[in-house]
DNA sequence: CCTATATATGCTCTAGTTGAGTATTATTAA
DNA sequence: TTAATAATACTCAACTAGAGCATATATAGG
């Protein structure tokens, strides 16, 4: 296999060193949630739990993972699956993240999205579980268009194209935050949350503290809540994918108990997706998938007609039970327009 | 940010070295092609375009992949995409892939997607376009189900799935198989392939040469056309994710020359997904996506009616003229019982 | 010119899916 | 008993997808 150019060695001088970075999900009634980590000496800035790939000990990427996140959290990931690499110059301070590490050393960032059933607490400190739309406001329809979408990203959004150097620019700039945003026609696509975040970046309407280099110069610099290094662009990678994905893979019942009710289904499913759905419909494409059968009792939970209880059919995903239909996801049966967007779904 | 377990630092002796992996395609009438290179002393097995990545002088894993490409291939690269990060220990041996590498060092290999407009001819030697069924004969449905696979592989399978030590891993191996391979009910899912592949590759029906430790002990392997490494895979999942996204983004017009008649698209399409399509429908769909416009030339190639030659229109995916529908990619209106497989579709 | 052949292109029909809404049922709280 | 709160059942219309028929415009060979 010889055949690379030469000069391929790289000088000892410059060592790569690979981060592993998860992004645990889980949900909590109507609450996305996401495992956060805060160190000393980031001003208080929350990140994504990560560890460093350990060549030597570790045979995989994703074993590795499971061990630091065993380590740092005691939690035991279930479902994982692998987003992206992240391998940009100046991403990341290196002797900021490995002891030992020298500023003229190289870091990447494999990042893993890891579902969990529920959000145990956890009893570490520096450790939580938090809201994720608390770092992207922008990105929760469930209750209307987010007002700081309104009434300041797309003011903000709108000078930024004004302010482009040439006609072209400014029409490559609009087209981008037409099919970003899903303004005029195209409509809001859920799953564009990295290409929002892009955006926003690249506008410095969001930044991520000083490390960025464009410090207080930004012009139109108006949402807060940033996460150390580029922790918040892999947790929108990870929104982006987990969105996506339901559609097309019964990847939800990773992140739902053993039992529940249709509408603890659906609220899930609002809570990663960010809008409302039409109930009767959402269960109408419940049922007609397969994927879940009752298990017989029912839940007087929550003050009106009793629910029945339900639970994750695996057998509905191969099996001869699943009969004629192609099992693929859930159907997201958008509502469009809320009759009262204050009263989520009827 | 210094909350990391300690003992962190890799030993001087265990260096990580990172690899790009190109899977440069193209389209060339009916046959789908990768770029493929071959290296002595590999037993003429092909493999894909791949270089070190240096973090000294290369910004990002993208400009190093352009960089390289370029320099072995003398192709500029248009669209391109990250697929996944390879990095399983033992995946291939660091000496044979880096000058100076040693044993002990740890590849890791970021595997990307490209595309081209067409197979311009390579002038390097060792290096040329590939059909790439020929690396995944079980792929191509276009003619109807493909031999290997009903007459070798599926009976393989099958003694897999006998050969299970206990029932509960028989069924989970039936499921699986049943799953990846659309059998029974579920149905093919052309973007499977890497969940196809890697069964094959578990079940020993397929191997990539010695170095997989596997030798010549493989009861049912039947299929040949190994590459080297894992290069294999890193197709598999390039063809899986150009499948999938063709259903959602107009990522085949990076494949189409600057005009083309609606059956070219069609054909290219379908040598993509590997099976055929629905001719009227398939016209009907890419009629109301709106994505092309007549150019208002038309083609006598094929010797019947002339076809009128479209061209891609990028202001329908953004701009005013999308009108009311949100532009996704391709509606792929599969032909369920062609009338005579030989004969495409009519 | 006329005919066979080949493909392009237009149109219809039907079944299934999706967005939306109405109606009915089973509980608890007042 | 009534109001409130959900769960659940059904209906309807618009649209989509699979299938196939019909017509239009070429070329090749008499």
């Amino acid at each position: 296999m010889g055949h690379m150019s030469d000069g391929a060695r790289p000088p000892l001088t410059t060592r790569i060193m690979i981060g592993l970075n998860a992004v645990l999900a889980a949900i909590d009634g109507d609450r996305p949630l996401v495992l956060c980590t805060k160190a000393k000496g980031d001003k208080g800035l929350w990140g994504l739990p990560y560890g460093p790939f350990d060549p030597v000990r570790q045979r995989t990427f994703e074993l590795g993972l499971r061990d630091f996140v065993a380590e740092q959290t005691r939690m035991r990931l279930g479902y994982v699956e692998q987003l992206y690499t992240f391998g940009d110059k100046g991403r990341e301070a290196p002797s900021a993240v490995f002891e030992g590490g020298g500023a003229e050393d190289r870091i990447v960032s494999v990042g893993y999205l890891a579902l969990a059933p529920g959000a145990e607490p956890v009893a570490m400190e520096n450790t939580a579980w938090r809201n994720w739309y608390d770092h992207f406001p922008w990105e929760d329809w469930r209750d209307g268009e987010p007002r700081i979408l309104s009434e300041r990203i797309i003011p903000a959004l709108q000078n930024w194209v004004d302010d482009a150097e040439s006609p072209a620019e400014q029409r490559n700039r609009r087209d981008r935050v037409v099919l970003a945003f899903g303004y005029e026609e195209s409509g809001w696509e859920e799953e564009r949350t990295l290409d929002r975040y892009e955006l926003l970046y690249e506008a410095g309407i969001v930044t991520e503290a000083e490390q960025d280099g464009l410090g207080e110069t930004l012009p139109f610099q108006i949402v807060e809540a940033p996460m150390i290094s580029d922790h918040r662009r892999i947790l929108a990678t990870a929104i982006g994918r987990l969105r996506g994905k339901l559609r097309y893979r019964p990847i939800i019942f990773e992140m739902m108990p053993p039992a529940f009710t249709l509408l603890d289904l659906q609220r899930s499913v609002e809570a990663i997706i960010g809008f409302p759905l039409h109930k009767q419909n959402f269960r109408r494409g419940i049922d007609n998938s397969g994927l879940v059968v009752k298990t017989g009792n029912v839940s007087a939970e929550t003050g009106g007609r009793p629910a029945a209880m339900f639970r994750f059919d695996r057998s509905r995903v191969t099996g001869k039970a699943a009969q004629d239909r192609t099992i693929k996801g859930l159907t997201l049966p958008r509502l469009r327009q809320s009759p009262n967007a204050k009263l989520r779904a009827s």
